[in-house]
DNA sequence: TCAAAAGTGTTTAGTTTACACCCATGC
DNA sequence: GCATGGGTGTAAACTAAACACTTTTGA
């Protein structure tokens, strides 16, 4: 069957930046082995072909769970992307969505549909198919200046965390130690978190666990100016109670 | 002449908020009159279809010039819009830009090529053809966001402008007013505006012009870290030097 | 009892706010 | 000479930064 239109259109796509948290705090990204030819065998961003009868996130959520497993995620438009040549098979456009997930409960799915998915650290990115290091570029810029003033970090953690997971997924994402006791307490001060029980079985004093409140959080940000989500410290250098001496 | 493909494809097109800063310094944005059919005789955005040999922004840059007049002007993404019903054509994605322009430098074209353009108040806005008044309001966000923390709006000034030019444009976008010492003092001490001459024929004390110093503020934001532009006020309730007892 | 991370309070420095009067010009 | 907007400095309040020791648990 062919469909025939009086004038020439370009095709459009969808593409997923995911971004997950790894054990070790570190960043990164949800990738597929391509199956099909252009740019066969590269690692590539999970995306496809927008339906005629779907919209642009549907589309993404669509994708995104057919070659990865991953849904019901937290998933923003990014960019769209249409430069003549980033699709050898012509005129493709690209509307990218970046999503948080919370990687311990995504780990890689068994690969059901044969295709091949895969967590990469942001530093250790395999060459990747298309413009698609472009658009992961763009993500990285928009995650890491998004999460100064909303509330999207706690996408990446399990719905139970203590102070110091938090700290460290900033101290992923902006690249920067940040000062524990000032951490804390500009965290707390926003009164977003709810006290949860004590950690268990951990060799250390147990941590207690806090839950992000986003009821609260969104009912805040209705009342327009009085209250500013925002984390941001001076860029600082690194130290912090350096024992001894 | 037909075009045919194997699987069938949305058209896309580009549209254009363009917003401009009227004499007493309100926001304004550029429709024009639709001519044809879908909606015709309703305002709308400028834009149109994406030709298949050039680029999203081209595309937007092109139609705006065809259908205003306005060219070589300050433009930037603003969102994709997919909704399935969001024109009766059949399925249109639309890449949505914004624009900023100098109004008074940018007047309504004289119509050269039968279309009419106007600007209108954001107050007083048609009933817009489409989804145009969504794009709007997310084009309103996006800028009401943005000129916070990048300085884009100087784009909306003359290349020479007052300070008080300046404050009553944050005044208008951000719908609130500002203290004038702090607002003076706040700008100054980044250090972007190079000093001009002073004004003249004016019925007061003559203030002085500034320019935006584009180049420093570029090499000064690459320095990451060490610079932030931002331009914000703790919500205040509009008094100042009340003259008078 | 040791190791490992959690938790906490105060002083200091810096930034932001609030505020009132004189100045330069055109008419 | 008067009306109009331009221009300025400082004290007070607040916010952010720096910093070291004690606590709790499991092994």
């Amino acid at each position: 069957m062919a469909y025939s239109y009086e004038h020439p259109r370009p095709s459009v796509t969808v593409d997923c930046v995911v971004f997950g948290l790894g054990d070790s705090y570190d960043l990164r990204v949800l990738l597929i082995e391509r199956a099909l030819d252009p740019y066969q065998g590269f690692w590539a961003l999970p995306g496809g072909f927008v339906r005629l009868e779907e919209g642009l996130e549907a589309a993404a959520r669509r994708e995104l769970h057919e070659e990865t497993g991953v849904r019901d995620v937290f998933i923003e438009q990014l960019y769209t992307f249409g430069a003549l040549d980033r699709d050898p098979r012509g005129r493709v456009i690209s509307v990218a969505y970046y999503a948080l997930v919370n990687l311990s409960e995504h780990p890689v799915k068994a690969s059901s549909d044969a295709r091949h998915a895969e967590w990469f650290k942001i530093e250790e990115l395999p060459e990747l198919a298309f413009d698609h290091k472009e658009i992961l570029k763009k993500a990285i810029e928009r995650l890491r200046a998004k999460v100064l003033y909303k509330p999207i970090g706690f996408e990446l953690l399990p719905e139970k965390f203590t102070l110091t997971d938090l700290q460290k997924l900033y101290e992923t994402i902006l690249g920067q130690k940040l000062n524990r006791r000032n951490f804390r307490s500009k965290i707390l001060k926003m009164d977003l978190l709810e006290e949860l029980e004590k950690q268990t079985n951990v060799a250390h004093r147990p941590a207690l666990l806090y839950k992000f409140n986003k009821e609260k959080y969104e009912e805040l940000s209705l009342r327009e100016g009085e209250f500013i989500f925002e984390i941001r410290f001076q860029p600082r250098d690194g130290r912090d109670e350096n024992e001894e001496e």
